[in-house]
DNA sequence: GAGCACTGC
């Protein structure tokens, strides 16, 4: 778990006498030429690199400018380029320089002139380190795009900064505020500066010197681009967040410093790495400047907060539903208004609760007290109820209280926020590689997420912080999450390594790595999937694979789709696009729902079918693409997930754009809508065997005490209540996902016949 | 009889 790359050997699995062979069922793999170590892909430096030392600036802050969120910003100045010099952008440049991080401009860019080519930001909220650092660098003389050779070639190299976000939205909106400061347009087929690329939306204007990008869609670049050509620099932020993506970037960020740059005709390209939490050691030991022959300086701005009071409690609380509305309750008796409350909690059911105790106590409260109104806030919810959270309590004299779940932590931010209280706990989604499957369960926090909790009480004045557990227990906190290549399937990380012609993936750079277990069961499935060869290369089916915006399971179900035998791919993308969309189209019919629930089911009833899920959601698809009058009430009246029915049908045209690109798919098919016609049984059985392509070893076979028993580890599964086949028999399952909360869940479940598992399993 | 949060040519 340490970062370093170079010993192999050390996290080798020592398991009976030949560590690398394993058993899937009856069969017997030798991992041996998946394991075998290539020759060394991180070239060591010549030994004339001088070390620094990483100076530290510490800043003092600025004072507090009222407002400069809200500027009024300059109209987009046409015709480009002569930027943030014109008069327009006058108001929004004094904004720009009240920011902490305006001091550091000379320091940032300095510090990447001549053979320097990492630095490091550490900058807390508010910092305006998103904004501004790629408008410094953008002008610097090494961030032009230059005429070399590679190979027998001329071509061009740099002249753009990308910028990684690992949100979308945040891709989106950093775009539209940097554009607007450097007055130019953010459309496409114009020229301009500034532009983005996510998922489903691109817009890069003509001339484009900055790129807001999503961590996903620059790996995807780095597949087609391994020395990024187009980048005279790399801007990695908020990689104190850790995702996979972040993970393999950094990776792929570091082999580039260290490689003699062929690729790039011997130009450098420079990487800033941005964080807004402290910890920044194993960054710091990462980039070592031993590996990749360039000092990485470090540099440490403050951010813009106003202070928080954090209180604890002073003896363990045995009851935390209890502790909240105590804590809420006190609050609001003696805090004045306005001040609305955050409370963060660990999940629906837990919220849910809270909130019918508030309403009952709120039910109590005097007339001449203020009223007191709880939201609900977490991801499943529908864009009506999650924008109820934002808006300001309808009634006057009313105190709001949000109950979230990690959602409020950093994907959204809850305006008029002065109090938070926060349980302590998350909920933690952990794969098991040994048992191959996910967890989900609630676990004590980080000390940074906790710190991150709290700041949420500061962001508009001062503000206070209750947190139910005690300052001992606060200290006997883990510094910081685990990240999450630690705690993922890592399938997809494998696949893409392999797919940049990683071969041994053991010794692949990373900041932590997943141990050997996952790796093996990782480079197993890929194997099952055909996605590598017997001597670990990556197959053509393989590089397909790497290309499908879907997990490596689903992109091995499209391609068996489109061979003559099952002859289904257009039904499979729909399918797919439905699972893809979000964690289930069907929103949980509550007690609320309650005059209109007969309705509602009636409505579902002809989407349900025997079958299982695939086959349901196959109907939800075509019915709803079929839908040629309102498609929104279609799904009110049915209690489906509007947001999530939308990305299904982009996630559909993005596949049967690449698809047809892939020449699985002979011609796009008519536009919507177009009339519904169920699938004949025969067509629903050779679909579900070409799911079992993808899907084979999740299957379970019905016990005779009524239990469904895992084909591959023999272990009892329980058919997940959201599930059509919920509470019924069949001979045999199989299930997309399996994940454990209360108990060991098979979701997403289709009926199987035992044969067509058999046979899929005998064709590997 | 139950669902932390993101993301991708």
């Amino acid at each position: 778990m340490t970062g370093e790359e170079n010993r192999p050997a050390k996290r080798r699995k020592t398991k009976g006498n030949n560590p690398s062979i394993v058993k899937i069922g009856d069969k017997t793999i030798d991992l041996t030429a998946y394991l075998r170590p290539q020759e060394n892909p991180v070239k060591k430096p010549p030994t004339n690199g001088v070390e620094k030392a990483s100076p530290t600036t510490e800043e003092k802050q600025e004072p507090e400018t009222k407002g400069n969120e809200k500027t009024e910003a300059g109209k987009p100045h046409k015709g480009v380029s002569k930027r943030h010099q014109n008069a327009r952008a006058t108001p929004m440049l004094r904004a720009r320089k009240a920011l902490p991080i305006w001091a550091h401009q000379e320091d940032i860019k300095s510090s990447l002139r001549k053979d320097n080519d990492i630095l490091l930001i550490v900058g807390e909220t508010g910092s305006g380190k998103s904004t501004q650092v790629p408008q410094f660098l953008c002008d610097e003389p090494w961030c032009r795009k230059k005429k070399v050779q590679v190979g027998s070639n001329t071509v061009n190299v740099g002249g753009m900064i990308a910028i990684t976000q690992p949100r979308r939205v945040a891709a989106i909106t950093l775009a539209g505020r940097v554009a607007k400061e450097m007055g130019t347009p953010l459309a496409p087929r114009q020229e301009g500066s500034v532009g983005y690329s996510v998922r489903f939306d691109h817009v890069v204007p003509k001339g484009t010197k900055i790129k807001f990008l999503t961590e996903g869609m620059l790996l995807q670049e780095l597949l087609r681009d391994p020395s990024l050509r187009q980048y005279s620099a790399i801007i990695v932020d908020e990689i104190h967040e850790r995702s996979v993506d972040v993970d393999l970037i950094a990776g792929f960020l570091k082999q580039i410093l260290a490689s003699d740059k062929a690729g790039r005709g011997g130009i450098p390209l420079k990487v800033v790495v941005m964080s807004a939490t402290a910890d920044v050691e194993k960054i710091q030991e990462f980039f070592n400047p031993q590996d990749v022959h360039s000092s990485m300086q470090l540099l440490r701005i403050k951010g813009r907060q106003f202070p928080v009071e954090i209180h604890h409690t002073d003896r363990p609380v045995p009851d935390i539903q209890e502790a909240l509305i105590k804590q809420i309750f006190d609050i609001h008796q003696q805090e004045p208004l306005p001040g609305d409350i955050l409370a963060f909690l660990t999940g629906q059911e837990e919220i849910e609760a809270a909130q019918r105790l508030i309403e009952e106590h709120s039910a109590t409260l005097p007339s001449n007290v203020p009223k007191i109104q709880a939201f609900p806030l977490y991801g499943q919810l529908s864009i009506q109820a999650q924008q109820d959270a934002f808006k300001p309590a309808k009634q006057a004299y009313t105190r709001k209280v949000v109950l979230a779940t990690n959602i409020a932590e950093t994907s959204v931010t809850v305006p008029g926020v002065r109090y938070v209280i926060d349980c302590g706990k998350a909920k933690v989604k952990q794969f098991r590689a040994r048992l191959g499957m996910e967890s989900l369960l609630a676990k004590a926090i980080s000390k940074s997420s906790a710190i991150q909790r709290t700041g949420r009480a500061g962001r508009e004045g001062p503000g206070k912080c209750y947190r139910l557990y005690t300052a001992e227990t606060y200290e006997s906190l883990q510094e910081a999450d685990l990240p999450e290549i630690l705690r993922n399937d890592i399938l997809g990380a494998v696949l893409t390594m392999k797919a940049r012609g990683i071969n041994d993936v053991l010794s692949f750079p990373l900041m932590d790595s997943p141990d050997v277990d996952s790796v093996e069961k990782a480079l197993l499935q890929l194997l099952f999937l055909e996605a590598l060869a017997s001597d670990g290369t990556i197959t053509e089916v393989g590089r397909k694979l790497a290309l499908f915006p879907v997990s490596a399971p689903y992109g091995r179900v499209l391609l068996a789709a489109a061979e003559p035998e099952y002859d289904c791919l257009l039904e499979v993308i729909d399918i797919i696009a439905c699972l893809t969309s979000g964690e289930n189209i069907f929103h949980q019919l509550q007690a609320e729902d309650e005059p209109t629930r007969d309705d509602v089911e009636e409505h579902r009833k002809e989407l349900y079918r025997r079958e299982g899920d695939i086959l349901t959601y196959l109907t939800a698809m075509q019915r709803y693409a079929a839908e040629n009058a309102d498609r929104i009430d279609w799904c009110r009246r049915r209690r489906i997930n509007v947001r999530n029915m939308k990305q299904a049908l982009s996630i559909r045209q993005q596949l049967r754009g690449i698809c047809a690109r892939e020449k699985l798919l002979a011609e796009l098919p008519p536009p919507d809508p177009q009339p519904f016609v169920p699938l004949p049984p025969e067509r629903a059985d050779a679909l579900l065997r070409c799911f079992l392509r993808g899907f084979a070893l999740r299957t379970a076979l019905l016990a005779p005490d009524s239990s469904y028993v895992t084909v591959q580890d023999r272990h009892v599964v329980a058919v997940h209540p959201s599930s059509v086949l919920h509470g019924h028999r069949r001979e045999a399952i199989m299930f997309l996902e399996h994940v454990f909360t209360q108990k060991n869940y098979a979701k997403k479940v289709s009926a199987v016949q035992a044969d067509w598992i058999v046979e899929a399993m005998g064709r590997r």
